[in-house]
Formats: C-alpha cells, structure tokens, sequence
DNA sequence: AAAATGGTGAAGGTAATCCTTCTTTAATTT
DNA sequence: AAATTAAAGAAGGATTACCTTCACCATTTT
C-alpha cells in the first residue's frame, strides 16, 4: 500500500490510459474535489464517458474497484483538511525521558494551528465587527475562567472605552442594568461549567443582549444559548485544557479589531498614554 | 433553503432534540469532516446509536431524509475546501481575511518553540523543585500580570495546599507576615513594569524569602533580584508581549510538577474533588 | 477486403444503503 | 399503580450504486 498522491499515481499511469479513461482521468485531477463524493455513474456524465468506463479506470490504475479508488481519494481529501501542517522545522523528539516539556510544547503548537479551521475564522470575525460596534463591553468568567476574562478585559480597555469585568464575588447585576440593546457579554465557560456563568448568559439573551461565549465546544452549556461562539479545541482529542489556547484564540480577536479599527485604537491609546503619563508624575 | 452553516443550525436546534439524538448531534458537531463520508449506520455506531436514530436526527432537522442532510454536509465541505486551499496561482478574498490571523498564530509557534531554548530548562526545574517543597506559596502580579497571575495561582491551588494570591487592590503585607523562611513568593512583572511588583520584590528579598520573577527579560527591574527568574522571550523581536506565551511557560513549570509531585497532587485532587461534589449537591 | 484486437456503452444482477413500519421500552400523568 | 405518550431499536421493503457480462464499433493486421 503505497501512499502516494492520487494525482500523482493518475500523471504516472496516463500514458497507458485508452482515450475513453484518459477524459476521466482528465475530470478527475481538475475536480478531485468534488469527484470525492459522486457516483461512478455521475462522474461518467461529467467526463462524457459511460459509467462502465469510469470503473475501468480505477481497475486500470490498480484498484480493486470503483469504490476502492473513490475511498482513496475521500481519505486523502480528510487529511489534506486536517493535516495540512507545513511543518517547516521538523523537531523530531531526541530525548523522550529529558522533556515533558517538549510534548507540552507540541501539544500546544497542534491546538494553536487547528484555530484557524475555517468555521473559527467567520465567527473571530463576527465578533469583531460586534465588538468595535457595541456601545458597551461587559465580560464575565469565574474560576479559572477568570484569568482570560481578566485578560481580555484589560487588553480591550487599551483599545476602546467602555470596557467592564463582573468580579468573581458577583457584581453582574449591577452592572448588567446599565446595558442597552446595543451593548454586548463577553462570557467564558469551561469545564467545570460555573452555574453562575449559565445564568448570566440566560440573562442576557432573555434581555435581548448580544451574547458572544468563549467556550470549549460549540455544544456546551452556555455555547449553546451564544449568539457567536468562539471554541478552542473543537476536535477535543486532548482533554488538557489549558488556557494558552483561549489567550491565543483571543489574541486574534485582538489582532482582527487592531486590523479594522486603528483609527480610532490610535486616538483611544493617546488618551490612554495622557493619563498614564500624568499618573506617573504624581507617583514618583 | 437557507446557507446557515451546519453547525449552527445544530446548535438552533439542539435544544428540542430528543437524548438520542443529541447524542448524534454531539458527534457531528465534532467529527464534521469524517461524517460528510461515512454511511448513516456508521455514523450511528459511532455516535452509539441505531441508524434509524440518525435518519429521525436528519428530519428534525428539517431535511428530506439523512442523503438530503448528507449532501449539505459535503456541499460546505467542498465550499470551505475550495476557500482554504488556494492553487497557487488563485489568491482568494477569503485568504487576505485570514492572513492577519495566520501571521498572528505563526508568531505564537514561534515563540512557544523557542521557549525551550531561550529559557534555561535547569531553572523551571530549579522552580519546580521550590514549589514542590515550599511551606507556602503566594503570587502577586499588577495590571495584564494579574490574569497570567491569576491564573497561576488557581492552577496550583488544583495540586497543592497553601497558595495565596495577592488581590490587586493591595493586600500583600497581610499575606506577607503569614510567611516563613520555607515560602516562596511568585511575581510577574512585564512593561510596563508595575512600581508596586518591585516594592513586593524587594520586600521578599530584604526578609530571605526565596523570590521566583516570571517576567520579559532576565534584567528588568525584577529580574535582576530575583533568585529565579523564568523569561519568556529574552531575544525580544516581537514586540508583541502577548501573554499567550507566558501561559505556556507556566504550563511547563506545571507539568514538571506533575512529572515530580503526582503522588501529592493525586491525593490533594481526591480531596478537592469530595468538597467539589458536596458543594455540587448544596448547589441543587 | 476479411479477420482480429481492443475499447466502449447498455442491460441486468448483486450488494449496500436508505427509509418505513412495527414492536418494545422508558418515562410521565392520571 | 394503570394508562398514555414519546422514543429507540429491529426487521423488512424499496431504492440506489457498483460491478459483470454481452453486444457493437473502431482501428489495425493479414
């Protein structure tokens, strides 16, 4: 079983090919694609052959029938979608027993690169645009969640006023009602779900506040109810959830609302340097 | 007919779905990819259900039947492949959309892989080791330090007794005089480097309190007194201080605890988990 | 020109898959 | 506790798709 490209193994056995199996093998390389999922019969129509042709291919190129062939192609285009990792410095594990620290390390660089899934880059964006347009930022996380609320809501601050952090001893309300329909909850949930949280969101979507979660799965508790929601590690194959992956994630929402709003970041950040400035006068 | 992502009319949905099927809907969520391929019984053995379960999924859905739901799931497939995988010559909107992003996630490998080398592997360790035996630990960390601190400092707590954080509103002292010759104080400090870390710093020094830094560059202004000091980028060429990366080197000294410590840390997790499940039960 | 070789498409058989119906099981209400 | 309702699985029918066989056509050979 040799793992050589399709189209690679279709270039090599061209020449051999009758003219019928040369049209099919001509459909194929330009629309593998799409071939990965029709019937012999539908890629005869395509190709202008009949279906029997078509199944004369795959037997000429060495498979044991049609189906044989077509399931070749599907695995190779289910790889190519998740394995595309140009690994351009190869690190292979020269000690096992030396480093945990490298596996940590790896673990996290193959979550970070899955980030990008096409699905996760529609929502990021989504939530930029919510984000810059909102009149008012209100972010809740309790427990370990806490950290990257914490953390997001600081590093929103130093983009656009209106920024404000539920503390964990249970403020939301209060600051809740100083909503409009306008504003937007920025929530974090992760196993263990916090109850508290569950019921924050439910607050805001009975109120009609857009809702944006930060989740694990998209079918989480509070991910569930999310108007966006962004998640770290959809295939959860890991089961170590660490953070890094929730900063990283958040630091491209960061990026997307540096990239479609600098104008105003600027103007905000030199208000911002005024009053650190000034602060630190009186400090020293 | 309307082109909402699958995912997202799953999610719409899921509320009203029966057990069964949610169990379904848990597995498509996250094995989209390999679905679009497999036959409805076996993606009903996967999901550990009867095929007829997946079909019934498919009409709540609102499709004509499990082929219809099939043929959308490998439309968006095809759709997002033809987005992702530019030939060469192609360069799609799509792609410029996801260019900031890419460049952002590919900094982060970057660093994270370099963490093993610019940092000295002998002084996590050398952190490990004085975690592991501290009578006491407290964490103090000022502005964005405080989420990394934050963070930290629940995570530890996770594994062993005796961790304190220092509330940024200022309560070091009071935790300061509870300490002994055996603790340890953790302080992050990144720019702009908080007045207050270093007053924290220089306090642990005069009193022979072992100071762990976890800061920018081993000679900033903590890390020059430190007794350990772990840096996260000391050939700073980024300029870009995320703290995704600060995260990673915490999740390092983490696992090297629990390389070193399981035994400790299995029993402490027993009890946290009986106080857990018993808050769980007053919960309800 | 007749025969032979190789290739194609059409028709029919077989296996797989989707879908419906029926029975059983579990849960909820009266 | 009996009855009703909802859902899950099992079995069988219907459709679809793959594959084989056979007849026809084209090109080449004798």
């Amino acid at each position: 079983m040799e793992h050589l490209p399709f189209k690679l193994l279709v270039k090599e056995k061209f020449d051999h090919l009758s003219a019928g199996q040369k049209k099919v093998a001509a459909y194929l390389i330009e629309n593998l694609d799409e071939a990965a999922f029709k019937t012999a019969f539908q890629i005869g129509r395509k190709a202008e052959v009949s279906e029997t042709t078509v199944i004369r291919f795959s037997y000429s190129l060495g498979f044991e029938g049609f189906s044989k062939m077509q399931d070749r192609i599907q695995k190779q285009l289910l790889h190519q979608n998740q394995l595309d990792i140009p690994d351009g410095d190869t690190i292979l594990p020269i000690d096992d027993m030396q480093d945990p620290f490298t596996k940590v390390i790896e673990n996290e660089v193959h979550i970070l690169r899955h980030l990008l899934d096409h699905t996760n880059v529609q929502d990021i964006w989504k939530a930029v645009d919510v984000l810059i347009q909102a009149d008012q930022i209100l972010i809740a996380g309790h427990r370990i969640s806490h950290a990257a609320a914490y953390w997001f809501s600081y590093t929103l601050s130093s983009l656009r006023e209106n920024v404000s952090l539920c503390s964990p001893t249970g403020d939301f309300y209060e600051k809740f009602c100083n909503l409009t329909n306008k504003s937007v909850i920025v929530v974090f949930s992760f196993p263990r779900y916090a109850n508290e949280i569950l019921k924050v969101a439910e607050c805001a979507k009975e109120h009609g506040v857009c809702l944006i979660v930060v989740t694990d799965r998209l079918l989480s508790p509070v991910g569930r109810i999310s108007d966006i929601a962004l998640t770290t590690e959809e295939n959860a194959e890991t089961g170590t959830n660490s953070i890094a992956s929730v900063i990283s994630l958040l630091d491209l929402v960061i990026a997307g609302i540096h990239e479609k709003d600098a104008k105003r970041i600027h103007t905000h950040q030199q208000k911002l340097e005024r009053l650190y400035s000034n602060y630190e006068v009186f400090n020293e």
